[in-house]
DNA sequence: GCAGCCCGGCCA
DNA sequence: GGCCGGGCTGCC
């Protein structure tokens, strides 16, 4: 018997709708969709959106009127079953839809979203009474065939134009069109040919003798397009790129267009990948030492017993060539690997290092990528297109890249797993890739390697749990000694009048002598910019963020004030604002303050900061790595981001200028990151040309993080902070779900976290904290209180976290949350 | 996410 | 009274 086919289609679409919705599957395609097809359908009055097929059935919903699908996108699905379970499962355990989630999931490429257009109809001669604005719309939209509505409002200067164009169409001036735009073109490369007339050699010698007199361009064309041809051998028939051709022959586009329609050469269109590379020499892995070789071996033992093992090695003793064997055993298995990391920084130093063994079989996907890159990358995987080069087993990728079609995904490595880039903050889905993607490996069937040298506590938990699988490796690559630490206690310094601006003596002494031994240094501040406020001398007024509560941070270069929270900026202020001094001093300081000043003391020495304002594009970050590497660079001056794990083989001195705002940083976490980060910056101190230094910075010596840094202890370190976690109920004992309401009435939001909270307690008791004022009270205009609710990681954590979703869903609807938003983020980072 | 509607505020 | 902007609702 033949199935019956689909009459009706579940789908769901890329907004924060909390359901699908059902559309009518159209007679003509009913035999062709797939579920994890994309389809286009309209919601609402007119906008078309990308929707994703997520069930296909016969039962007509009832109540409501259905819409056809209009068209089907995919013959193919582009997701399969897996990744729907996938990412419902992230919507429910996140707290968020699964419209969000595939908002995220899929590159905006692939979900084309229509525009309004507006065209002027045939009004003959006809008259018509027009206020000013509608003459101005008619006079520009007049001026080309189709303009977007959007463009036209921005032309205008207005927001909303839809009621003026309705009362220009009532008049019958304007008419209006949805459109699909396009936003992924296929990259075109273009080819140039002898047409098969003119192949012979005697004919084409003719031809030149006649040309060189009539028209010497086009002749001198042919001749460098034979010279090229030529030059690149008889066996490579390969098409000659029209681009090296006009590059070589340098005359112009006109004298190509003549032979072209004289049919003498003939123009092909060919679709390219964006992502193509040289197919360059793959060497075989490095053979692993003694140490590796038995931390390999011990992976692969224990992951014949369990799905997850944390390899616990410290800086620098070769984790990635681990991971590049394991690596190789997956992908000859015909299994699929994920590499995760957590900066696009990272890729370009370990891409080099993958391509090299794996070629054209890894694949990056990264925020820096564009949007076409991604969307090829995507198609690779999913099998859509055939792109230049192979499908990538290998995908090497940040936190989004969990998101990427596998069909057989065997292994994944999170590498720096304890890193904070993992877990995404804002917007929804606020979901943590290193957890997510246990989750997904355990779909397929894989295995999952966790990697760092200072594993966050959760995960350490569970190794000594044996939850996962624990593998130490405890010694350095190639016996590199690990850094001496040095502590320097600049309270006292200062009190003695011995530090020179934010350097200790015993800083400025050993970049010294790095610098004349031509070795390198890298400088940490955790805060970018110049200063983190400034302060009228006169009257002690800080000027302020006017839409969130922070002080504006000082950035010298753009001479400007800005906020690092919502991105609002002004000019910074010659004369304070409220009394007219003109005596304002910056405060505190931050990476571009230490870059001026370390100036001052080795003007002669080339450097360089690493921070956000330095590196917003992918390319002036790998510019900034690779002068590092090349030694273009002495001192790199950075924040966080110089930690994550880049290997550097020439630097020397490590400085932390203040451990102290990152130990006294007011939340649960802020022990261990401080461990964490100080520990890995430290790390980069000293690789193969004998033992570096690091400088800590700090006003208390004796404090807990730092001393045990100093003796190089991160078990000890964890076992005296893991009982405070346990008795205030914090990770990873507890797991913690943090609401957060927003409006931009102080007194509404805190009457509704009044209400939650209470709500809450009743059904939840003393697992619920709060409401508190956060750490910022005012964001983007709106005020803040947050509800800290600290569940036990037992079977009833699930059926709490949906009693909690629940009520948050009941309350917003009622009517004293009207207007306020309620962000749930679930295992929030800090 | 966004169109459409409703409502309140502001000027004639 | 009319027009503008903001908030709220429902979309299949």
């Amino acid at each position: 018997m033949q199935k019956e086919l689909p009459k009706y289609a579940d789908v769901v679409l890329p907004l924060a709708v909390p359901q699908y919705y059902t559309y009518n599957v159209p007679e003509i395609i009913q035999s062709q969709i797939k579920t994890g097809c994309r389809v286009t359908v309209v919601l609402g009055k007119r906008r078309i959106y990308t929707a994703l097929v997520c069930r296909l059935h016969n039962s007509r919903p009832e109540g409501i009127e259905i819409h056809d699908i209009i068209s089907l996108l995919d013959i193919n699905p582009i997701i399969d079953q897996r990744q729907i379970t996938f990412w419902e499962w992230l919507a429910d355990y996140y707290m968020c839809t699964t419209g969000e989630v595939y908002k995220a999931a899929l590159p905006s490429g692939l979900k084309l979203e229509s525009e309004t257009l507006v065209f002027l109809e045939d009004i003959g001669e006809k008259e018509f009474e027009l206020s000013p604005t509608e003459l101005n719309l008619v006079k520009l939209a007049s001026k080309t065939p189709a303009i977007t509505i959007n463009k036209l409002a921005d032309a205008v200067g207005k927001k909303d134009l839809m009621p003026i164009v309705k009362r220009l169409i009532e008049k019958g001036i304007f008419k209006i069109e949805e459109k699909l735009k396009e936003n992924y073109k296929p990259k075109v490369f273009q080819s140039v040919e002898l047409t098969t007339e003119w192949r012979k050699e005697e004919t084409i010698q003719k031809l030149l003798d006649k040309l060189e007199k009539k028209a010497p361009r086009q002749a001198e064309l042919i001749i460098r397009y034979l010279h090229l041809k030529d030059s690149e051998g008889t066996e490579n028939m390969a098409p000659l790129a029209k681009e090296k051709l006009m590059k070589d022959a340098r005359v112009s586009e006109a004298a190509l267009k003549a032979l072209v329609k004289k049919k003498i050469f003939q123009i092909t269109f060919h679709e390219t990948s964006r992502l193509a590379l040289e197919a360059g020499v793959r060497k075989s892995p490095h053979t692993l030492n003694d140490k590796q070789a038995d931390a390999f071996r011990k992976i692969k033992q224990l992951f014949s017993e369990k799905d997850i093992v944390l390899l616990h090695g410290v800086t620098s003793s070769g984790k990635t060539e681990i991971y590049i064997h394991l690596i190789d055993e997956y992908i000859h298995q015909g299994k699929q690997v994920l590499y995760l990391l957590p900066e696009i920084a990272l890729t370009a130093q370990i891409i080099q290092r993958l391509r090299s063994v794996f070629g054209d079989r890894v694949g990056i996907y990264h925020s820096k990528f564009t949007d076409s890159q991604r969307v090829e990358v995507y198609q690779n995987l999913a099998g859509l297109k055939i792109s230049d080069g192979p499908a990538y087993q290998i995908i090497l990728g940040v936190r989004s890249s969990i998101f990427l079609p596998f069909k057989n995904l065997g292994l994944v490595i999170i590498d720096e797993e304890h890193e904070n880039t993992y877990k995404q903050f804002d917007p929804a889905p606020r979901y943590n890739a290193r957890d997510a993607s246990i989750i997904l490996a355990g779909m397929h069937g894989g295995k999952v390697l966790m990697g760092t040298a200072t594993p966050s506590f959760e995960s350490y938990m569970n190794a000594l749990t044996r939850k996962y699988g624990l593998v130490e490796l405890k010694d350095r690559y190639l016996d590199i000694q690990l850094p001496e630490i040095k502590v320097v206690n600049i309270r006292e310094a200062r009190r003695k009048k011995k530090m020179k601006s934010h350097f200790s003596p015993v800083l400025l002494d050993e970049i010294k002598n790095a610098i004349d031994k031509g070795e390198q240094v890298i400088l940490f501040q955790n805060r970018r910019g110049y200063s983190p406020y400034v302060e009228c001398n006169a009257c002690g007024r800080i000027p302020f963020c006017k839409n969130c509560d922070v002080s504006l941070t000082y950035h010298k270069h753009s001479n400007r004030l800005n906020c690092h929270y919502c991105g609002y900026s002004i000019p910074n202020l010659s004369n304070c604002d409220a009394c007219g001094s003109s005596d304002i001093q910056t405060r505190g300081f931050g990476t571009e303050k230490v870059e001026d000043e370390i100036k001052i003391f080795f003007p002669d020495i080339k450097i360089s900061r690493m921070d956000l304002d330095t590196t917003r594009t992918r390319s002036s970050y790998e510019k900034i790595i690779e002068d590092f590497e090349n030694r273009k660079i002495d001192i790199l001056i950075g924040t966080q981001m110089v930690s994550k794990g880049l290997d550097f083989d020439h630097v020397k001195v490590v400085g932390i200028l203040n451990a102290d705002n990152m130990l006294n940083f007011p939340d649960f976490r802020s022990f261990e990151r401080s461990f964490q980060l100080i520990a890995q910056v430290s790390g980069r101190a000293g690789r193969k040309n004998g033992r570096g230094t690091v400088v800590i910075q700090t006003g208390d010596p004796e404090h807990t993080v730092v001393r045990h840094l100093i003796n190089d202890d991160y078990i000890d370190f964890f076992k005296q902070q893991i009982s405070e976690r346990r008795d205030f109920k914090y990770p990873p004992y507890f797991r913690l779900i943090k609401l957060t309401l927003r409006h931009k009435n102080i007194h509404t939001v805190s009457k509704a976290a009044n209400i939650l909270a209470e709500e809450l307690r009743s059904l939840l008791n003393n697992r619920v904290v709060g409401p508190e004022f956060p750490l910022i009270n005012r964001l983007y205009g709106l005020h803040q209180k947050c509800i800290l609710v600290k569940l036990e990681r037992d079977k009833y954590f699930s059926g709490r976290r949906k009693l909690l979703h629940e009520t948050i869903i009941q309350l917003s609807a009622s009517a004293e949350f009207k207007g306020i938003q309620i962000v749930p983020d679930v295992d929030p980072y800090n």
